[in-house]
DNA sequence: GATGTTGAATAATACTATCATTTAATCGTG
DNA sequence: CACGATTAAATGATAGTATTATTCAACATC
């Protein structure tokens, strides 16, 4: 081996398997020599791998302890790395439902405070990821891409900064939520209409307006999944 | 040097300088050669570091082009150190009522999942850290850290994975801002009863209710915040 | 003159080998 | 059986070398 980007590698190999659950919480990896055998590679590498894991909170290390998986609590889910492993291999709707219920509590807020700051290129920005989506709703652009731009640019529009970092999380959890939303049968969830109604409330600085948009188009996605997890029962894993 | 967790301090030390804006995004870091000598240290310790940082969003390397600081935008500010190092060097109103808006969007959403699960075992332990209060308003406990133990209970009793994550950044962002709002005088700020309405409301799992007192409590905090703001104009800088 | 290609310099990436330090587990004693 | 000393296993740290991606400039080509 000597890929360039091989510890990139490592750690997101090492750090699939300890989310998927092949290593529970409490217990060890393989000694860093071993896992360097194992990934056929050097123990630096392996090192290096590790400390990044240990960044991210998923693992910690002491000396004849080994190498070992900290407790859930303590993950970083937050992290965008760990966020998208958690959704790749522990889809569930229970987890989607948590996660629509952050949104409701973010995004609604975001809504407003974009209204009240009424920061003209941020909004300018808005109506631009609306207008895609329209575009996209011909078939001219992709109509994931531009619904997911759309709610990451309010979150900017809002000027609070915890708001903005929140978009790294927000970016990569839609890429699963509308991809499940979307493909239930016949149903299109989220109309071009819905997002107009939380653009136009926060260009004529309507923050209670806004917000009240916001959160109906999240209790809408929230109905919908409700619905759909009654009927295919405990059906979880798809995408990707 | 060889103080043993080493890598750590190191990735302390350039975190804390590269969020104080010591190197500004875009730019870059000293070589890994010449970061090993100022750290006194060897290369090994330093690379382990930087992977660290990168793993948290602060820094990129690529061949060539050196360690540059990432765009702020990329950095995870929702990590814990990433917070406290931000905290600690850029604390400044603005960023404290982002923190309270944020807030607001979560801890009232939790508090009415936590009155809607009836998890009893994660409610008995709301009661507890609130006992825990009643004794600090006496002298017999800590402050602090009774009222960041009330916060992050209420999150866990939410069930929402996503609230129980975010247990660090509460707790890491409570140690500022309640010191902060604590230290107006003659004003406190979150008085008991304030905390126990939250309380009963969940015990008798009245969803609004857990939520409106919630959102109370945050109310109350941005209105001081921004009364305090206006008379001390830009005073930022205070613990630690 | 604009554009594309090649090549050398450079700084990071990756690997190997070795020593130091910490600490869990074991072994001997009293 | 308790408890302190010993041992050994695993990580922590260091030094040095080889490899490779990237940049930048010189050069050739259109």
């Amino acid at each position: 081996m000597a890929s360039q980007y091989l510890t990139g590698e490592v750690v997101e190999r090492i750090g699939g398997q300890i989310v998927r659950g092949d290593v529970a919480p409490g217990g060890s990896l393989p000694i860093e020599a071993e896992l360097a055998k194992q990934h056929d590679t050097s123990r630096t590498v392996i090192r290096e791998a590790v400390k990044m894991l240990t960044a991210k909170g998923l693992v910690g290390s002491r000396p004849r302890r080994g190498t070992y998986v900290e407790p859930e609590h303590k993950w970083n889910i937050l992290d965008p790395d760990v966020l998208r492993w958690t959704l790749q291999r522990r889809f569930t709707f229970e987890l989607m439902r948590d996660f629509l219920v952050v949104r409701e509590g973010i995004e609604p807020k975001a809504a407003a405070a974009a209204a009240i700051r009424q920061d003209r290129a941020a909004i300018a920005e808005i109506a631009a990821r609306l207008h895609d989506m329209r575009e996209a709703d011909e078939g001219r652009m992709d109509s994931l891409e531009s619904d997911i731009a759309f709610h990451i640019a309010i979150l900017h529009a809002s000027g609070n900064r915890f708001f903005v970092q929140f978009s790294h999380v927000i970016d990569t959890a839609l890429r699963f939520s509308i991809r499940l939303t979307n493909s239930v049968k016949g149903v299109r969830m989220a109309s071009v209409a819905d997002h107009e109604r939380i653009y136009l409330a926060i260009e004529r600085g309507d923050a209670e307006g806004a917000a009240q948009a916001a959160q109906d188009l999240l209790t809408e996605a929230l109905r919908l999944l409700d619905a759909r997890a009654l009927s295919d029962r405990e059906a979880p894993v798809p995408v990707d």
